[in-house]
DNA sequence: CGCAGGTATCTCGACATCAAGATATCTCGG
DNA sequence: CCGAGATATCTTGATGTCGAGATACCTGCG
């Protein structure tokens, strides 16, 4: 089956003959599946009332386990947002009553965020549900390819997750 | 080697054992490497004096080869954004007199976006440093191997590209 | 002990995006 | 040839994100 990418690479060796476009082959490929996972995922936190970013918010606390609570600068690195993004997002939840700020006992610099009893069962739900969502998607490979897919992705993000970058 | 999503897969095996979390082994990959991909094409475009979002448009009228144009609507679904959103692009690519606007001589509700010369001297260079940039990133993997991680995706993706979506 | 530099978080202003709706135009059945 | 519905683009208002800087606090050298 062919897609948008297929059609994107044609173009190029059609309009630019003296370039080796193969890279795109696989990164564009990458940033649109990206893209459209981004929507279907917001489709399926709707039905849970959330929105992407909340849910990346509440399930990075939930993995953090009992008591359930982060740093402000941990869920930085995990979110790959800035830190004004954070505090505001923090607020946010806060208002919906989802999560609460503790003064950190052993930094008065820091703050502690910490799941409501709400909070966790929202994420747990959510979590469910885009599961279910994301096993359709990946009902197009068999369990094989699934873990070649993953083994070869895991190639290319390793040196970003692991050198400071 | 390790990654992030190892880490966070490990996480939720120990916090919710009950659930089956094998999909984020390949669509959690997607959207971090995406992610990290934006950042890098975002450093990438700033040595030619381009935004990310500039280069997508400007591209997709280089890809349409010569005379360079195409409707808001088919940039639209080119590039996955809101009409809103392309009509904002465009007015400042015409402020930056990297495109301009024609009417339509074949349909009076619509208009073309053409390249300025400009424009698609712009787009050239970027896109050859950017491919650059890209076969560093690549070379994690062997020739072959980024054919079947193409393959892989090409069949995740094809459902979104070829179902209205 | 005191201060210089580092760290954690928050504040603020600019900006790109989206969703929904407005407007103008086209198309086609009757 | 008319009008209903489809289509193409633009407008508007709300929102989330970023980047840079501010503030408060910690750490370790001298």
């Amino acid at each position: 089956m062919e897609d948008e990418v297929d059609r994107l690479v044609a173009a190029w060796r059609r309009e630019r003959p003296d370039l080796d476009v193969e890279p795109l082959e696989v990164l564009s490929r990458v940033s649109r599946l990206a893209r459209h996972l981004d929507r279907a995922r917001r489709t399926a936190f709707a039905e849970h009332g959330l929105e992407p970013w909340e849910f990346d918010v509440l399930t990075a606390l939930r993995r953090a386990g009992s008591p359930y609570q982060l740093s402000p600068g941990q869920l930085l690195t995990q979110t790959l947002v800035t830190s004004g993004t954070m505090t505001n997002r923090i607020d946010r939840l806060t208002g919906k009553g989802l999560v609460k700020r503790l003064p950190d006992p052993d930094d008065r610099r820091g703050v502690l965020v910490r799941l409501t009893d709400d909070g966790r069962d929202r994420a747990d739900q959510a979590l469910a549900g885009l599961l279910a969502h994301e096993r359709e998607l990946l009902a197009q490979l068999t369990s094989g390819q699934q873990g070649e897919l993953a083994a070869l992705l895991r190639q290319l993000v390793a040196p970003f997750d692991n050198i400071p970058g």
